[in-house]
DNA sequence: AACGGTATGCAAATAAGTTGCATACGCCCG
DNA sequence: CGGGCGTATGCAACTTATTTGCATACCGTT
């Protein structure tokens, strides 16, 4: 889970030395507040139901929320996720990217253990991120699909 | 090293049921000749280097060969990248992906070792994939980095 | 040689993200 | 309190990566 209660987003805005927004804020909260990463297609929804916004507002604080260390963005088909990035309260996780309906979530950092060492040992460059990405269909779109392939079945029986 | 000596790619097409083509035996060359991944621009370019070609054939020999599980999708930066898909002779492996010149490289299957049994046992939906990717800057980036830095500091000294 | 299916090409559409520039807002200075 | 400055937001246009629709070309079979 991506989830946090224990997140003060107003003393993590100030504290990264960025302004206070309510637009800001708004994207923090709907990020931490989801179970899993969000696209900025998604966030920028979201925000606008409550909130007229601009799109490129919404890409521009994404970008802020990431140099700052706040969010972490991940790539899922061809666009990018936003999850609130690893601090005291959130441990680093691998995430689960369902290619059929697109939806990202976040797997147990248990899930599965990476030993980070050997690489940070011999590796030339510099590391900055290290993500795990299960790709696959998640049970939900399964379940639709099974569904589908009986009707699909039962009407049409080749 | 995504590079392979030991794939007969005429072979591999027929095997997969897919006809051979000139252009498709050229992109599984160009993909499997490679160090690391290319993306959809990288192939485009180097195969027309030689033969005339269609952008459009190549997205769709990418995907047909993705399809029929002779090549890997990648997702780095906001483009997919393609490499020969893990077989008899290629171990799955990570990547690692800088942010900076847009390279991706092979890393060394050793380089991170990661146990699935614990995700493949409780996960409810379909696992197709996992994917390790570390993101960062490569050294020859760095270098640039810190010459231009040096040649800065000289001319500006602030 | 005709036929049917797949492969390729071309143009246009779409999706996601970025850039440039103008306006608006919050905060500090005097 | 008013002006000025710096950042945030909005808007329009642009870029990049990929996809779709449709027409043509090629290939193996009959």
């Amino acid at each position: 889970m991506t989830m946090c209660q224990n997140c003060d987003y107003h003393q993590l805005l100030t504290h990264a030395g960025l302004e206070v927004t309510a637009h800001r804020l708004r994207v923090l909260e709907i990020v931490g507040g989801n179970t899993g990463p969000l696209n900025a297609q998604e966030i920028f929804a979201t925000v606008c139901r409550a909130t007229p916004i601009n799109r490129v507002t919404v890409y521009r604080i994404l970008d802020a929320l990431v140099q700052h260390g706040l969010l972490e963005r991940l790539s899922g088909g061809r666009a990018f996720y936003y999850g609130l990035a690893p601090n005291e309260h959130h441990q680093r996780h691998p995430h689960f990217f369902c290619r059929r309906c697109g939806r990202m979530d976040c797997l147990r950092p248990e899930a599965i253990a990476l030993d980070l060492q050997p690489l940070a040992r011999v590796f030339p460059g510099h590391i900055e991120n290290v993500a795990v990405r299960v790709d696959g269909v998640c049970k939900l779109c399964m379940d639709a699909v099974s569904k589908r392939g009986r009707a699909q079945q039962a009407h049409n029986p080749n």
